[in-house]
DNA sequence: AAATGATTGTACTGCCGGTATAAAATAGTT
DNA sequence: AACTATTTTATACCGGCAGTACAATCATTT
C-alpha cells in the first residue's frame, strides 16, 4: 500500500463523504488529490475499485478495534454496545453507513454484490455475538433477532434527527439493543422464528486465511517504520508476536494482550491504516480455530 | 393527465422496475414508448420528474385500497396486515420498493427530499394504525414502533430470499407486526421510549385539501368515459358521491361504501390511474374533519 | 382553409467514466 | 554519473448520458 495510494484514498473518501459517492466525479478526486488521471488508473481499475478499497479499510479497522474491545474484559451487553458503537462512531457522524446504503441499492451490480456480501457478514457476525452474549438457548432466534436490530438501527440512524453527540447515539443503540431483547424472549417463548441458524454465513466467498509467515512479516516491516521513541517498542511488540505466530502452539491469549498496545504505537500516523489492516490479518488469524 | 402520457409512465416503470432507475437512460424509455425526446420533455422537465409521477400515482394508489379495506369492515390487527399487504403487493413483486430506497439514498438531493417525506408520511401512517389498532394506551410509543416496524420490514423484505409467493410475504408481514406488538408491550412496561407521538406528521409541506366541487366534476366526467354496460352505474354512483359531496353535511358512511365499487367499474380500464387519482383525493376529504 | 398546439427528428452542449499514449519525472542499479 | 525501469503527467480521445434548441410535420379545432 502505497503512501501515495493512501492520500488519494483519504481524499476520494473525504470527497465521498461530503458529496455522495454518485456526485462526487472521477475529475473532482484528481483535483482534491492533485494526481493526474494516469495515476489514479494506476491505483484503481474503476471509480467502483477505489470505493470499494475505502469500504475495505474501514470494514477491517471495525473489526480489529471490535475484537479489542472483545479482548479487554469479560463479556456482556455492554461490550456488544460499545462494539457497535465502534463501527457507528466510525462513520464520521454515521456518513459512511449512508453511503454504503446508497451503493447497496445503486445500479450498478458490481458494487452491489460486494456490499451484500458486507452486510451478510455483519449479520452474520451480529448473529453470532447475541447468542454469546444472551446464551445458546436463543441461537434458534438469533438470525432473526440479528436482522430486526439491523433494521430498527438503520431507521434510527437516518430518521430520527439531530445525531450530533456520541451521547445520542450510544443511548439509541441501548435502546434498540434492550428492543431487541425483548425480541428474543418473545420469540423464544412463542417459540417463532422465521430464519435459520447460520443463514447469513456465506463461507463460499470468504477469503482464505493469510499465511502466519507472511502476518509476522508484514509486522516486522511495519515496526521499522515507528518514529525513534517507539520503535524500540514496536520491535519488541512485532518480534514476540512474530516468533508466537511461528511457534508450534502460539499462545493466543497472550498475543491478544500484545496485538492492542502494538497496534496502538501506529494512531495518527501517516500508515495507521496499513498498520489496521495488518492487524485486521492477525485477529483473523487468532480467531481461526487452527490457532486457538 | 392526457393517455398519452399515461402511457408514458407505463413504459418508464417497466423499465425502472426491470432494469433500476439509474440503469435506464431516457433513451431507452423514448424506444420503449415510441416517441421522441421533444414529446418527454414536454410531459416532464426531467428524468426525475418522470420517477416522481410514478410514485405518487403508486402512493395514491396505495392510499385509496387501503382506505377501501379499512371502510370494509371492523378494525383490527388482520385489517394492518391486508393494509401493508395492499402496499407491498402493489410493488410488483417488492421492487418498486426498491426503487424508493435507490432513490431515498441516491445522490440527487431533489429526489432525496422527495422520498423522504414520502417515507415519513408512510411512518406517520403506520403510527396512527398502530394507536388505532391497540389502543390508545400505546400512543407514546407508536411512533417508535412504527419506525422499528419499518426497519425490521426492509430487511426481511430485502434480505430473506425467495419471496415468491404472496402468502410468503404475507408470513413474513404478520410475523414482523407479532414483533411489533411485543415492541408494544416491552415499551409500555418500561415506559420506554425515545420519540414523541406526532413527530412524523409533516403538516408543512402536505398539500391542501382538493376542492369538494372539482373533485365531483372529475367524477361525473370520469362516468363519461366509461363502457356502455357500466356507464349506467357509473352515472349513477358519481351523481350521487357530487350531490353528496356538494351538499351541506354529506353523509360520509354512506360516501365510502359508495366509492368503492365506483372506482372498481374503472378496473382494467386504460384510465384506472386516473380514477384512482380521483378517488384518491375523495378519500383525502372523507377523512378529513370538516367533511366528517 | 387557416390557425393553433402537439409531436417529431435531428443536431447540439457539457459532463461523465474510461482508454490510449507520448513525454517527463523519479527511483534504482551499476 | 550514466543507464534503465517504473511511475507520473498532460492531453486527446471514445461512447454514452441528461438536457436544450429548433425547424419541420402532423392533427384538431374553429
Amino acid at each position: 500500500m502505497n503512501e501515495r495510494k493512501q492520500h488519494v484514498l483519504n481524499a476520494a473518501k473525504r470527497l465521498f463523504l461530503e458529496n455522495g459517492f454518485a456526485n462526487t466525479s472521477i475529475q473532482n478526486i484528481l483535483d482534491e488529490a492533485g494526481i493526474s488521471k494516469g495515476t489514479f488508473y494506476n491505483y484503481f481499475n474503476s471509480k467502483n475499485e477505489c470505493l470499494i478499497s475505502i469500504i475495505e479499510e474501514s470494514t477491517g479497522t471495525a473489526s480489529v478495534l471490535r475484537e479489542e474491545l472483545a479482548a479487554d474484559g469479560p463479556d456482556g451487553p455492554e461490550v456488544l454496545v460499545e462494539q457497535i458503537l465502534v463501527r457507528l462512531r466510525m462513520n464520521r457522524e454515521q456518513k459512511l453507513i449512508r453511503l454504503y446504503e446508497a451503493i447497496l441499492h445503486s445500479g450498478d451490480p458490481e458494487l452491489r454484490d460486494y456490499m451484500k456480501s458486507v452486510h451478510l457478514s455483519e449479520l452474520a457476525w451480529l448473529e453470532q455475538r447475541l447468542t454469546e452474549v444472551y446464551g445458546e438457548q436463543f441461537r434458534p432466534y438469533a438470525a432473526d433477532a440479528a436482522l430486526m436490530e439491523f433494521g430498527m438501527l438503520g431507521q434510527y440512524l437516518q430518521f430520527a434527527p439531530d445525531i450530533t453527540s456520541s451521547e445520542e447515539l450510544s443511548k439509541r443503540i441501548r435502546f434498540v439493543i434492550r428492543r431487541t431483547e425483548a425480541l428474543l424472549r418473545d420469540m423464544a417463548e412463542n417459540d417463532e422464528h422465521l430464519l435459520e441458524a447460520g443463514q447469513f454465513d456465506l463461507r463460499a466467498d470468504s477469503p482464505s486465511l493469510p499465511a502466519p509467515g507472511r502476518v509476522a512479516e508484514e509486522m516486522l516491516r511495519l515496526a521499522e517504520t515507528l518514529p525513534h521513541e517507539s520503535r524500540g517498542t514496536g520491535r519488541e511488540f512485532a518480534g514476540f508476536l512474530s516468533t508466537e505466530l511461528k511457534s508450534e502452539k502460539p499462545r493466543a491469549s497472550l498475543m491478544q494482550s500484545i496485538a492492542v498496545p502494538f497496534r496502538k504505537l501506529f494512531d495518527g500516523l501517516p500508515n495507521e491504516p496499513e498498520a489496521r489492516t495488518v492487524m485486521s490479518a492477525l485477529w483473523r488469524l487468532l480467531k481461526s480455530s487452527n490457532l486457538k
